[in-house]
DNA sequence: AGCACGCCGACT
DNA sequence: GTCGGCGTGCTC
């Protein structure tokens, strides 16, 4: 019997399988999707590696031997086979890189990450216990404690035994070894959701018509027994929620499984705890700031079929739930949803593909859809499910456009216009909550000199580094690489001692709240208030009990939160992502102008405060009016005549050096190879080359970086030309090639 | 990625 | 003579 087996941690240019001959001792154990011990390479070095199939025979002259299977219960099914082939195709990594996207980290480590619990048991007949307890023998009450216990519940573990007064792990030694205890171990589940589960009561969901309606098209969907794409496009307010969650009943009741994708920023507890307390101990949570055992934990109960819902983000798609049925991805149109690691894969994508093979409906839900998806839609691609009325006493919010440039004309330095001012006083007046959004963290954004104007940029990277208020004088901060610098007293460059701190952060916006509104409860939340996940969560509660009148934060106070006493919303700066050159800065302003906006609805009279320097743009305007149809229209319009996805696919390879001149030359090896290559093995592939030119941070700790952008089709003669070329560059010494295949940001 | 092979300069 | 520098090429 012969394996083709792929090894793990194996360049690039030679991931592909390796044929093993299997001993007659292991044949029984292995198969496709086993991981196995191989020796590789000429020293024979014992490597990891899966069996992608086993066959006869094989035409290698040269084999070796299988040395070990890993414990089968490590397994690939053939589902999660499937899906790592896929993923080496479709973003061009090695099937190792794969199956560790696909895996939680360690989890092929000597060690699996199990955590035991002892279980307790009496060894004593009830005679002898019964004994023990009523003659004068045993004078230890501890002891009686445990015996008394253990006759009364049977077995219990460790920490019930220990949680008796009086009870110490010497009494429980002292007994083990008198031989009145019996001790076995028994696997733990760490599932820091157990609690809220458990208390799990399923109420029913009341729909409205519309809601029915867009209900039964979904039902239809799912009961079609194929492979489905469906857009749930609806407003801010209008049910998307009750809709999922009658998706997933259905499916459940179909006996299927399903997967819920959500940002990281919206798994809040509450979300979370919506789901637990109606899907119980069914459901598993998956996200980043799960520690490595609760991940394993949560990973094997899905294995082993103890999981028919899973909640998490991103890297969820991959759960290895058998008998899929539905995939939901809420906030479908969500940058998270891409990873920002290699491989660079896009969930939606996994999705599409799980969904394709198991005869599931990828269900995605937005009330500003992504470009793509919505031209998907209206190709019918995927099946359009509108839902535009709003339920429960959501109102659109009254918007407001100050143009921040008239605010300057009448004397107004201070980014906090009149207006702004008046509405938030008036908010405070009236006992209701107001959000600020402000997408700048710190206090100042630039330092620079008074007299030479230089700027003060950090050591390691090309950009600004940004000051903010602290202990002492503060210190500068660069917000890509975590460079810290005290503040300079004199100019770094030419040692003038005037130095102008310019750029408006939420630091320095909290501090112009207090003094404007002393009255005001402020609570700042950005990456430096928020820390862990469960600082984030905690500010989010605390606003929510209204413990604070205002939140300020950047992106992180714009998403999906419900906080029924805001009625107001004001953004400090809505300019900010508008004029980056990116063919998507549009659509992801739009889209975060529309949720943050969609913010001050629940209290039903709710306004929104946009300021700007530019109050005549377009998108701004739309998003004001909650125009996502409009906003579309001029979109795709564009996107077309400009040949922008979805018109075209997008590659961005990226070569990465700490030296400068070696990568240079390199990036012009590079653009020749290119250019010859598709005028001989490539010839005929409609290709449109850009660049080489600098990264938008050309130097990011101390790399430097250049980008070369092609529009094309992605389809197997593309993959295999940026193939090759990752073949061809992979030996290459102190640069390395990066390709992203249809990149968020360009 | 490792690791061995191999072909040149300064050592016991 | 030979130890070790890292360029080159291979991995069932």
């Amino acid at each position: 019997m012969v394996c083709e087996v792929y090894i793990l941690d194996i360049p690039y240019p030679i991931d592909r399988t390796f044929d093993y001959i299997c001993p007659p001792t292991l044949s029984a154990a292995v198969h496709s999707g086993s991981f196995v011990r191989v020796p590789f390479g000429r020293s024979d070095m014992l490597r990891t590696g899966v069996v992608y199939q086993v066959k006869e025979q094989t035409d290698k002259e040269q084999i070796k031997p299988v040395h070990a299977v890993l414990d089968d219960r490590l397994s690939l099914s053939e589902e999660m086979l499937g899906l790592c082939l896929f993923l080496k195709e479709y973003t061009l990594c090695t099937f190792g890189e794969a199956v560790r996207t696909v895996l939680p980290p360690n989890y092929l480590k000597e060690k699996p990450n199990i955590r035991y619990r002892r279980v307790y048991r009496l060894a004593l007949s009830r005679e002898e216990a019964i004994e023990l307890l009523e003659g004068k023998r045993l004078r230890s009450e501890g002891q009686r404690q445990v015996i008394r216990y253990l006759m009364d519940i049977g077995t219990a573990d460790e920490t019930l035994v220990r949680a008796l007064p009086s009870v110490s792990s010497a009494h429980i030694r002292a007994m083990l070894d008198k031989g009145w205890l019996c001790e076995t171990c028994s696997e733990d589940v760490r599932n820091p959701y157990a609690a809220l589960c458990r208390e799990a009561s399923a109420e029913p969901i009341v729909l409205s018509p519309a809601q029915q309606t867009a209900y039964e098209k979904v039902e239809s969907l799912l009961l079609s027994g194929k492979a489905q794409g469906a857009l749930l496009y609806g407003v801010t307010g209008s049910g998307k929620t009750k809709i999922m969650m009658c998706a997933i009943d259905r499916a459940m009741a179909e006996g299927r499984r399903v997967i819920l994708l959500v940002p990281e920023i919206a798994l809040t507890p509450q979300t979370v705890g919506l789901f637990c307390r109606r899907y119980g101990e069914r459901v598993a949570v998956m996200h980043s700031s799960l520690s490595e055992g609760e991940r394993a934990d949560a990973y094997r109960r899905i294995r082993g079929g103890e999981v028919d819902l899973v909640i998490g983000t991103r890297s969820a798609v991959f759960a290895p739930l058998a008998n899929l049925g539905l995939i939901v991805i809420d906030e479908e149109h969500e940058h998270t949803y891409k990873s920002e690691n290699d491989p660079k894969y896009h969930a939606r994508d996994v999705a599409a593909f799980r969904c394709g093979q198991t005869r599931a409906l990828m269900l995605l839900c937005s009330a500003t859809p992504s470009i793509e998806s919505f031209y998907k839609a209206k190709q019918g691609v995927y099946t359009l499910i509108p839902l535009r009325e709003r339920y429960g006493g959501y109102r659109l919010p009254k918007a407001y456009i100050v143009d921040m440039r008239e605010e300057l004309r009448l004397g107004n330095t201070s980014p906090i216009s009149a207006r702004l001012l008046e509405e938030l006083t008036g908010t405070l007046t009236d006992g209701k909550q107001a959000i600020l959004f402000l997408n700048r963290r710190g206090y100042n954004s630039q330092i620079s000199c008074k007299s030479c104007g230089e700027v003060v940029t950090c050591p390691r990277c090309s950009v600004s580094l940004t000051y903010h208020t602290g202990p002492g004088d503060g210190k500068m901060l660069c917000h890509l690489c975590g460079y810290t610098d005290r503040v300079p007293r004199v100019c770094p460059s030419c040692g003038h001692d005037k130095l102008s701190f310019l750029g408006y952060g939420t630091q320095k916006a909290e501090g112009d709240l207090s003094q404007f509104l002393p009255e005001g409860r402020i609570l700042r939340m950005d990456a430096d208030t928020t820390g862990q996940k469960q600082a984030f969560d905690r500010m989010l509660e605390d606003f929510r009990e209204g413990d604070a009148d205002i939140l300020l934060g950047t992106q992180m106070v714009t998403k999906g939160h419900d906080f029924p006493r805001v009625s107001l919303v004001g953004v400090i700066l809505a300019d900010t992502s508008l004029y980056i050159s990116d063919f998507r800065a549009a659509e992801r302003t739009f889209s975060l102008l529309t949720q943050v906006i969609g913010r001050a609805g629940r209290a039903g009279d709710g306004a929104a405060v946009i300021q700007t320097y530019s109050p005549d743009n377009e998108v701004i305007r739309l998003a004001c009016r909650q125009d996502y149809d409009a906003f579309y229209e001029g979109e795709i319009a564009l996107r077309r005549s400009l040949v922008y996805p979805p018109f075209c696919d997008m590659a961005q390879l990226t070569l990465t050096s700490a030296d400068e001149g070696w990568l240079l030359r390199c990036a012009e090896e590079l653009t020749q190879l290119m250019k010859k290559r598709l005028q001989e093995d490539y010839r005929g592939i409609p290709f449109q080359v850009y660049g080489p030119f600098e990264a938008q941070v050309y130097r990011l700790n101390d790399k430097f970086r250049l980008r070369i952008v092609v529009k094309c089709k992605l389809n197997t003669a593309t993959r295999r030309f940026f193939h090759s070329l990752l073949c061809s560059f992979s030996s290459k010494k102190n640069i390395s090639l990066a390709v992203d295949l249809n990149p968020l940001t360009v």
